[in-house]
DNA sequence: CTAAATAAAGAATGAGTATTCATAATCCTC
DNA sequence: GAGGATTATGAATACTCATTCTTTATTTAG
């Protein structure tokens, strides 16, 4: 009973949590950080304003909070993609892939995923912060290694893994950002994989 | 004698209005256009608040003209080379040399220069902004020309130029990135064309 | 040299908004 | 179902700035 009420209790935090979380998601992808402003996340998530600081301490760790959950899931999504692929070429097929995939259902995030690359954390590093920018940069040490192995076996070009990680990286937020611009139809995204790993393995040029 | 007086007051608005779009450049580039102060501006520019208000009529208008100003310095610069290059791979490289050349020299405004395209123009859509919005689009047209031309001769595949053209952009300003974080030396940004070149142009495959 | 005009200055204003807090509603426990 | 927690509420607070405006300094013209 006692048990019960307490995982009740829990169950009913976590909801509220995610409620909150999902509308502030919406907000800060259309208004950015500074231009959301608490008022609306509480009118938007229905709840009081003096609730939202009951869930959460601030209104940038309601921000942070949003963005290291997403993006660890992210990572993680990709992680569990590329190590179950065998070789180079597969392993960066998977990544894309999965990169693409999960930005497909995750559009509104896009917009704050790549504000996190380039801004917001060079005007207001917290710890949190800090945080969420070491895992970005690990995981593009990930992707590193990769090209490095891929290297190793000869399989890739002598090319510095960590300069061809940042620009496959660079061309895959270009294409997704394109696709939002463009405002495509579901589906189309993933579509791209084989456009993206072509260009990034074999170059533009005809040979 | 009355020409002459007016001319140096010209010169002198001119000066001004330099240096305070140099010392706002400064810091937008560190802290944000949200984080940045006009008595911040105002003090690092010497002048008093209510001086900042003669030259421009409004924060954003500081900021926007900035951005418009370097913009269009940077698209005048890659239309030079670009032109004056002859076949696809040669025009691509005048791309990259002319932007990894711009960016070495105003380092302080790839940070401006990312989060404009990547944030602050979805937030903030006043009709100025939109004009710049507007060229970098149009960059990102000419580029996506020098790709369909390339691919008309038989000297490019045929991956849609838009995507391509996306796709080399955002490999550019990954690099552009990964060197600031780095905060190598001077010269050696420009040294990266060559990788750039061969990565967009043959891919990371060896063949 | 003087006064009108123009420019510089920064203190005062006012709007916006993150956060707090006193009060009301709800939930438990017995 | 009573009262003692606990939680929800949103008005009040406190503070940060962009912008204005009055005052002071400088320039110009006669």
């Amino acid at each position: 009973m006692v048990d019960l009420k307490v995982s009740r209790k829990v169950r009913e935090g976590q909801t509220r949590r995610r409620e909150l979380l999902s509308a502030a998601e919406v907000l800060f992808a259309k208004n950015g950080f500074f231009k959301t402003t608490m008022a609306e996340i509480a009118e938007d998530a229905e709840f009081a304003i003096g609730t939202l600081y009951q869930i959460f301490k601030s209104k940038e760790e309601i921000y942070l909070s949003l963005v290291d959950e997403k993006v660890t899931a992210y990572l993680s999504e990709v992680e569990a993609h590329t190590s179950t692929a065998t070789g180079g070429a597969a392993k960066i097929e998977a990544l894309i892939r999965t990169k693409l995939n999960f930005f497909e259902h995750n559009r509104n995030f896009f917009r704050i995923y790549v504000a996190e690359w380039s801004g917001f954390e060079w005007t207001a590093k917290s710890a949190f912060g800090d945080r969420i920018w070491k895992k970005l940069l690990t995981h593009l040490d990930m992707i590193a290694h990769i090209i490095e192995i891929g290297a190793h076996t000869g399989e890739f070009k002598g090319i510095s893994p960590k300069e061809a990680a940042f620009a496959l990286n660079g061309m895959m937020n270009a294409t997704i950002f394109h696709w939002i611009l463009g405002n495509h139809p579901p589906g189309s995204l993933l579509a791209k994989t084989g456009v993206i790993k072509e260009l990034f393995l074999s170059g533009i040029q005809k040979s």
